[in-house]
DNA sequence: TTGTACGCGTTATCAA
DNA sequence: TTGATAACGCGTACAA
């Protein structure tokens, strides 16, 4: 592989003209700057990477920091976000590093940290006391999250999860639909504290109160939702309001399996949608997690630039309705 | 940020030593060592990765290259890909960079091998005439895909997708069943073309040969498999083996849209399970897509320390009967 | 066993 | 406008 002193030798000027060619910083010649570029267009020269790395402390790479997630509805969350982050990375001659870690253990992101092998990092799961915030900050390190963090001066995009959960909520009490339960889970994470605060944000506008007896916020496996469900029909409730497509999924599955029919028994919703709904009759929250992911990352690379950037972006939403509730 | 040349100077010796004692190559007398290394724990001392990588003319990352790929059920297949292999990774002390292309456009990775930011690559998708093989044969970077590729000294490791396509078809026919259709599409992708000829192997075992009229292997669009459903219910096939879960979650669909009802009226089965599946009275593979990838990603790191390494690992598979076929 | 000196490939500073 | 030289931080022959 040649360097860039190959390159000088053989074009008779030195490795710091090269260099200022290459890069357009300082003052350089016209002419020679371009009899440079085309014989490096033509010899196949390209400059080292990791040597650019250590003279200018900095490495042309960020980091993504995923959860350790398994439930099969997170998937196209978190996959869309790597490819949307992983094109404008592209776009921008950066490479993405992905690291995946629990909401718990900070030891990957300190490892990384210590290794200087990103120049900054996006957060794509926040949660209620997030051990990263504090770490990335005291270690200076450039970041922004995707979802909410209670923190004045981390840079933040997020959906509207609690006024579209409000908004959804109010459209269902609107239609006088009757009795409302709520099915969630995971309140540790920012995303789903959101969305049930939006939810009871929608009764407090409306002037009533949510039934605490239909209210669940820890519905943590298949089993706990089988309960609850089988409760809930006990309870006679009229609508099911989901927080998120993974339960959602799972309480279209057990209401066909119990011979009840969307809308005409009961009337189900949830507060996101994904594909995996596509066919059932259920209204949903739409977020476009594409938009969300890319405004991170552009985001990002605007604070890379030392650029001002809006400490709190917040995406709309849209809202699908569907025979559940019309 | 402190260097190897400070603790050097602190303790007294030569940066040289300090590098000895962390690296453990060289000769080192045990007690210099020690008190080193002490000392470093205590004083904090990380050492640069970016400049290690200088002077090693090695990353510690290597890069895992995912096809452009939008059906939601291809997603959990990728997506425990990346999981699999970070993990593994981690575990190892690299990172994982990744890089996202469809099956022809070979500029990301061109960028990626002349920026030497990988030490090796992982290829989670091969194709017919793969264009990526020849590139990273040429510059000489050590790879291993996931997936087959026709070429005798490529390191891969991949799904017995034929033998499994095979022996599912085998026990349908054993079955006698009656007249079974395909349904498939992509067949550039080695993966899918590998199920078509096992399909295809399976009649020649038994002396038969499949029907040519239902047999479909280019249903690129819902609107395709649609169609093509539709007939084979006019043809009156007796049973549907979809090439995989998206397929097949399609098919479930339409079938029960049209009022079939699965197994009473027709069969269904799947060349691929995923938990999109669970649910459905479908007979289908279960191929490991962790232990798929982890070891592939093994492998890798097998071939980056120079060991011999088995140019093609096979993993076994699962049939799931289902009622479909029972 | 330890230290010296140089190489890894660039960028940046300072003269010229 | 250009060139020599010193960082950047570490690894490693080679010498001591």
């Amino acid at each position: 592989m040649k360097t860039i002193h190959d390159v000088a030798k053989e074009l008779g000027v030195s490795a710091s003209t090269v260099s200022r060619a290459i890069s357009g910083k300082g003052r350089i010649g016209q002419a020679t700057r371009e009899r440079i570029l085309r014989y490096i267009e033509a010899s196949g020269y390209y400059p080292n990477a990791v040597a650019q790395s250590l003279a200018q402390a900095r490495t042309n790479n960020i980091a993504v920091i995923l959860p350790k997630v398994h439930t099969l509805t997170d998937i196209p969350f978190f996959h869309t976000c790597i490819y949307a982050i992983e094109e404008i990375a592209q776009a921008n001659d950066y490479d993405i590093l992905v690291v995946v870690t629990n909401g718990r253990d900070t030891r990957p992101l300190e490892r990384l940290i210590l290794n200087r092998k990103a120049d900054g990092m996006i957060l794509t799961s926040t949660y209620e006391n997030d051990c990263f915030v504090p770490l990335l900050k005291e270690k200076k390190i450039p970041f922004v999250t995707i979802g909410a963090v209670p923190d004045g001066d981390v840079v933040q995009v997020d959906n509207d999860n609690a006024g579209a959960c409000m908004e959804l909520t109010g459209v269902l009490l609107a239609k006088k639909i009757g009795r409302i339960a709520y099915l969630g889970n995971g309140m540790e994470q920012m995303v789903n504290k959101s969305r049930f605060q939006g939810f009871c944000a929608a009764y407090l506008q409306y002037g009533g109160e949510p039934d605490g007896d239909i209210l669940y916020t820890d519905l943590d496996s298949k089993v706990m939702i089988e309960k609850a469900v089988d409760r809930l029909l006990q309870e006679g409730v009229d609508c099911m309001l989901c927080q998120d497509d993974f339960i959602c999924n799972e309480v279209v599955r057990l209401l066909a399996d119990r011979g009840m029919r969307i809308p005409e028994d009961i009337k189900v919703a949830s507060c996101h949608y994904s594909r995996i709904l596509e066919n059932y009759p259920v209204t949903s929250l739409k977020f476009d997690t594409g938009t969300l992911a890319g405004t991170a990352c552009r985001l990002l690379f605007d604070l890379l630039d030392g650029k001002e950037v809006p400490v709190k972006t917040v995406l709309d939403y849209e809202i699908s309705l569907k025979e559940s509730t019309k």
